[in-house]
DNA sequence: ACCTCCGTACCAAACGTTTGTTATGTACCA
DNA sequence: TGGTACATAACAAACGTTTGGTACGGAGGT
């Protein structure tokens, strides 16, 4: 079912999300998918929890690694590195066209993005107390910044692949990080 | 016409783009729309072009200013630091939507993407021939990672206007234009 | 001046398709 | 016997598109 799903946001989106195509994808009946989703809004909800499992499921390993290191790995986890990684920020982004519209869903997006900064804190805190980040500067502010540098490099590089390779990414993130640690 | 389009655009997005929706809008029939539209592909493109024009009248104001300070004032020019350029924002940000599904409107922003780097390119290299941002740096880098930041901002403003008011986008702004004046 | 013709600019209505939703029926298992 | 798990079919609504028709205004002939 959510194997379905994953297959119908992925090279549809969000808004091409349908009843009938879920359900051609797991070779079923309209009337089985409302048997477990009373309405559209039910099945919106399960393929959001769906991407969001999968993208968590990347951003949950172990790291080896603490402070600005930390930082890279999980900022990278984002970037569009993999093709896989890149039809999961596909689905990302028609998901905010669909929130835009929906205050309920932008209501789960503003948390994804809590989460998602609260995901990095602690390793902009460790390297500020690491003495890789001065101790000046804002800790929140910094993860803002983070987290915007990285979903617009997404989005550039979503539109411009060719523009964006993979090692440009990774070296654009390397570059602010450098910015990072001076004073 | 326009006005009528770029309403509908406003407050439902490019996925809510209707014949029915733009022909209420200026009390007219779907008839007249098809006259002048044979088919819909063809109003979203004018579409399009009501937006970048909206876009572009912001853009192409003259400046008193050079380098990082003509840098900044393009960046503020995107965020949502007004009702109106939110609205804008919520427009783009819908059309990432529509384009991830149809080529040609990917092409149009890619171009889009390009054209927005191109402008502010010469106000980077400006910041370096007068020595504000050191002259080993990539100006295409920081062009590409200035873009982004910005657009993550508008994302994460978006959907999270209260944490991310006017005066905040505006000081992570200027925080980042400051770490690019340290080697 | 008058009439005819024709293209432009629309409207009203309908068409076929796709959408979410609902109703009815059926197999199966406890 | 009754509830769960489906299939089939129909429904109204919304969509893009097509059709048939009306009004008008300028061009050309008489």
């Amino acid at each position: 079912m959510s194997e379905a799903v994953w297959r119908v946001l992925a090279d549809r989106g969000f808004g091409q999300l349908t009843l009938r195509a879920v359900a051609a994808e797991m070779g079923a009946s309209t009337g089985m998918l409302t048997h477990y989703f009373p309405a559209k809004r039910d099945l919106v909800r399960y393929a959001h929890a769906v991407a969001e499992e999968r993208t968590l499921a990347a951003l949950y390993r172990e790291l080896d690694v603490t402070g600005l290191a930390a930082l890279r790995a999980y900022l990278l986890d984002v970037l569009s590195l993999t093709p896989e990684a890149t039809a999961m920020n596909r689905v990302w982004v028609s998901f905010w066209d669909a929130a835009i519209g929906d205050p309920e869903l932008a209501a789960t997006e503003t948390a994804r993005y809590e989460r998602w900064r609260g995901k990095l804190r602690p390793h902009v805190v460790a390297a500020i107390e690491q003495g890789e980040i001065p101790a000046d500067r804002d800790v929140e502010d910094i993860v803002a910044s983070a987290a915007a540098l990285t979903h617009g490099l997404v989005v550039q590089a979503l539109f411009d692949p060719d523009r964006f390779p993979p090692d440009r990414q990774t070296r654009l993130i390397d570059d602010y990080l450098r910015t990072l640690t001076c004073p």
